[in-house]
DNA sequence: TATTTTTCTTATCTTTTGTTAACGTTTTGA
DNA sequence: TCAAAACGTTAACAAAAGATAAGAAAAATA
């Protein structure tokens, strides 16, 4: 993927959240940073602060913590998806978790400073603070409904929701990560698979 | 508490997150809505649009789902704390839990159409897009550390991070609703209770 | 004040989940 | 291509959690 399909992604996807006629668009361009990590490349790690919010083009990625030497999945992003560790990258504190890509995986980000730049323009400022507010509060929402998951469903239910409306997750992504996003161990998800298998059968 | 008292309550609140000068502030005043709930009125309820973004100016509030005719604690919040349905409020759906008050309670808050109109005013519009964001980025992290302590921790590391940090909750909050607000039922909380007493005595 | 109601604990029993280990299969990477 | 690593399932056992019920203490309220 070249430079200017992987803008033209990111100008698309900001349609969801607000319009960019062609003036504001070339405000905000110099600021775009393109980037590519390989499968298995950290885009944030524990200890350092994120400073990066960025849109994957091409690709996925999978937040983990890791305790007790273990590794548990927080969430995976993919294409037309933004990615960051949101508490590192907004309170300017040492990230506690891994952000990895899955497979090879292209961005296109705003880094930090840019972003408070471009809060204060001008010409796009007042635009762009709807942009990030609308973010936040897309992601907020997100939250919100994966914690109602955690106190009202249990395991069995959040995995047969996630088997209705999370397709790409189920393809792409290992089994144990997904236990573990959905606060299991493996085996716990491996027999709730068989059970509604069973029951399906 | 008088209606003075309570906007000056706002006010004061809001430097948390932008500053607002007397001209400002004397735009915004008009969208303010003071109001009061005696104890265990709804502020929001399911099947129902949520209005209102309200700040807590006195008294306490707590969201719980009912899922088989079982109340379950989402959270709790507090003095100068915001409160809504988020959900609903930002996608204009009705809401699927209750928010109700634990105490009289009384409230400064902005219905939609308020908010809307004043992200679109000439005068304030910038610094409330502002407000709005940095509440939503404020809100999310909250919702992320709330998820990541589900996937990391036990059921008892969450209580005794609560025990730690949750000064006002523990006092004030039945322990039932404590229960569920951790993920588990109040019979697996007195056991918890029980352990850490026999480890600390 | 008296009497409900709510709250919390405890006990018992059942179910679920975690832990560890083994095994075959698939994928990865040298 | 071939060895190593990762993956998913299953089994056996231990630990934790849920469900239910009973009883005492505290709080609400009539």
């Amino acid at each position: 993927m070249d430079t200017l399909t992987a803008l033209n992604k990111f100008r698309e996807h900001a349609k969801t959240f607000v319009s960019l006629d062609d003036a504001e668009w070339q405000a905000l361009l110099p600021h775009l940073e393109i980037s590519t990590l390989k499968k298995k490349e950290n885009f944030i790690e524990p200890g350092k602060i994120c400073n990066h919010i960025a849109l994957i083009v091409k690709g996925s990625v999978r937040l983990f913590h890791v305790k007790d030497g273990e590794e548990i999945t927080g969430y995976f992003c993919f294409e037309n998806e933004f990615t960051s560790s949101y508490k590192s990258f907004l309170t300017r504190k040492p990230s506690t978790s891994y952000i990895q890509t899955l497979e090879d995986t292209r961005f296109v980000s705003l880094n930090y400073n840019a972003v408070q730049q471009i809060y204060g323009d001008e010409l796009i400022g007042k635009k762009m603070e709807r942009f990030g507010r609308l973010i936040a509060e897309h992601y907020l929402i997100c939250y919100e409904d994966r914690v109602t998951s955690f106190i009202t469903q249990t395991p069995e239910e959040r995995y047969n929701k996630l088997l209705e409306t999370g397709g790409e997750v189920l393809q792409r992504i290992p089994q144990h990560y997904i236990a573990n996003f959905l606060g299991i161990t493996p085996v716990s998800l491996s027999r709730i698979r068989r059970r509604i298998m069973r029951i399906s059968a």
